[in-house]
DNA sequence: TAATGCGGTGCATTTTTTGCATCGCAGAAA
DNA sequence: TTTCTGCGATGCAAAAAATGCACCGCATTA
């Protein structure tokens, strides 16, 4: 949209935080782009940008109008694919953060479901922990997000909610197996992989291995829950997981077994699909949310609510 | 902003219907306006307008595009409000739809209170009809509404609602008025000012004829409460009115008795502050419906909440 | 101290927008 | 029926706006 392009220009420029780097990567000239940014200012009335020896920065009346520069494309996108609908396509795009538990197994599954249905829809997904996941919703870089066990902010809207029991994976000849649940003592015996970084599972795990002091024997942290799984192959290890992960049919998931652990020893987290609170998505992705939630209720219906 | 005009022209062609008409009022020859249309239209891929032979009309497409214009431009307001906020100066504008109930006493005080406070911040009040207030909150042209008992649909917010008893009112020396509460039949004997057209108030007391059956004498039919409120000083005869409207001093319902209404005869009315859902409003008008919120939740408590 | 990289500015050039005259078309009026 | 009026669309020249180039002043860095 021609109209849009100078707050492209500013969107661009705060996100690179100069004039002559953005310039650049905008084709254009830093002149070009210096005098539209300085011809806003001058119409607002108020500068936004704050000058310095290496670049420019957003001061706080930029922050609210970078802000407000992405709200309005993100509604022009979403009023532009309304508009294409009308003639009969249905096209559009829809971006997602996730979070590594869900990545792997689940999404791939729904996003190919979804698009037999409409082929014209194109996807992005974005791995990121909970924060990232956060900002990227809040700047429109994402639709949707689906994150686990994070507290939200306000400005996020969480659209749906389910529990995941943890579970402890391991190959199917494993001599725990077998077992209906298991408690983190009966792990003491085996060589641990541990999600790294404190966020998500790793807390939750953290919280079992604390209040009973058990030191489980760790001999691999890693941030791949795929990796980790991989390698349950080869050695007779435990890993952890949550059952969205291990749901779908085919791949590594399908060759391990899952144990939930005890609900004593390690609490249950939350899966969330979430949005930014206030906005209107746009057709594409909300169909995608729509069947994201769906799955999700059916999948893990609850008793409780 | 420079960066409008084009969807502000669009807006414009769409109210008058008329590219020649619009072009006049925009001040330009129509020849550039039709080009600018041309050219968005041919951007989008989609046409927006239906050529008549009288003139142009929005087609589907214009209208979603429509409403995302008119979206963006409040909210480019509410964003440069908000930037002139950090300049320290509290300026601002206000727009506000109200019945005919409220907008003689009650809203005169609570505009002249508020700009007591922040003297730079303008107003405009329209006086509308319930139907016609929806309509303004909808095409952004007004921020707030006070509309008095209709249902209202589910794109518009209620922001708070307070219960009205209808009371009659009269001349301080009319043989009721010492009454602490009136039934229908009692005003049989007088002659009636009776409120205009099928809303609000009027509908209230619609009930009460229409069940009990009581032919009130109805002398005038007006649509204008402080016309009829003068009339009383002449005449003795009752008037329709709800406490809201009474409760300011000075003014002619300062001369005048109010006697509520009976419950059996006519049922109470909700009075509702109401905004578009969704929409975040400029700081101003946010502000002073907190403003108005709050004088109606302190001014008519209910034990009922 | 010289060099580098930043945002800002004067001026010529290119691109875009505008206005004028005019066309074709479809209802309204004669 | 014909004429007339008012509508949106278009070719072309003039006006306005945006762009690119060369260059400035300034602060940080080597």
């Amino acid at each position: 949209m021609r109209y849009l392009t100078t707050l492209k220009y500013i969107d661009v420029v705060a996100k690179e935080g100069s004039i002559r780097k953005a310039a650049d990567r905008l084709a254009i000239t830093s002149t070009a782009l210096n005098r539209r940014i300085l011809a806003i200012e001058d119409e607002i009335g108020h500068p936004l940008f704050e000058r310095t020896p290496s670049g420019v920065r957003l001061n706080t009346a930029g922050e609210l109008f970078v802000q407000h520069i992405r709200s309005q494309m993100s509604d022009v996108n979403r009023v532009l694919s309304q508009i294409s609908d009308l003639s009969g396509i249905r096209r559009g795009h829809v971006s997602i953060s996730s979070g590594a538990q869900t990545i792997s197994v689940f999404l791939p599954k729904e996003i190919a479901e979804y698009r037999k249905k409409h082929p014209g829809v194109t996807f992005e997904v974005l791995r990121q922990n909970s924060q990232a996941a956060v900002e990227s919703l809040i700047n429109h870089d994402t639709d949707t997000a689906i994150i686990f066990d994070s507290i939200l902010p306000s400005d996020i809207q969480i659209v749906a909610t389910v529990t995941q029991i943890v579970q402890i994976i391991m190959a199917p000849d494993h001599p725990l197996a077998n077992e209906k649940s298991l408690r983190l003592q009966d792990c003491l015996a085996w060589p641990i992989l541990m999600p790294r970084e404190n966020e998500g599972m790793r807390t939750l795990l953290n919280v079992g291995q604390v209040q009973k002091g058990t030191p489980l024997q760790t001999i691999i942290e890693a941030d791949s829950f795929d990796m980790m799984a991989n390698y349950l192959i080869h050695e007779n290890a435990l890993g952890f997981q949550i059952p969205i992960s291990m749901s779908g049919q085919g791949g590594i998931y399908s060759h391990l077994k899952g144990i939930p652990i005890d609900q004593r020893d390690c609490p249950s987290g939350l899966l969330h699909i979430a949005q930014l609170k206030g906005r209107v998505l746009p057709v594409a992705a909300a169909k995608f949310q729509d069947q994201l939630v769906q799955r999700l209720n059916n999948t893990f219906p609850e008793d409780t609510r």
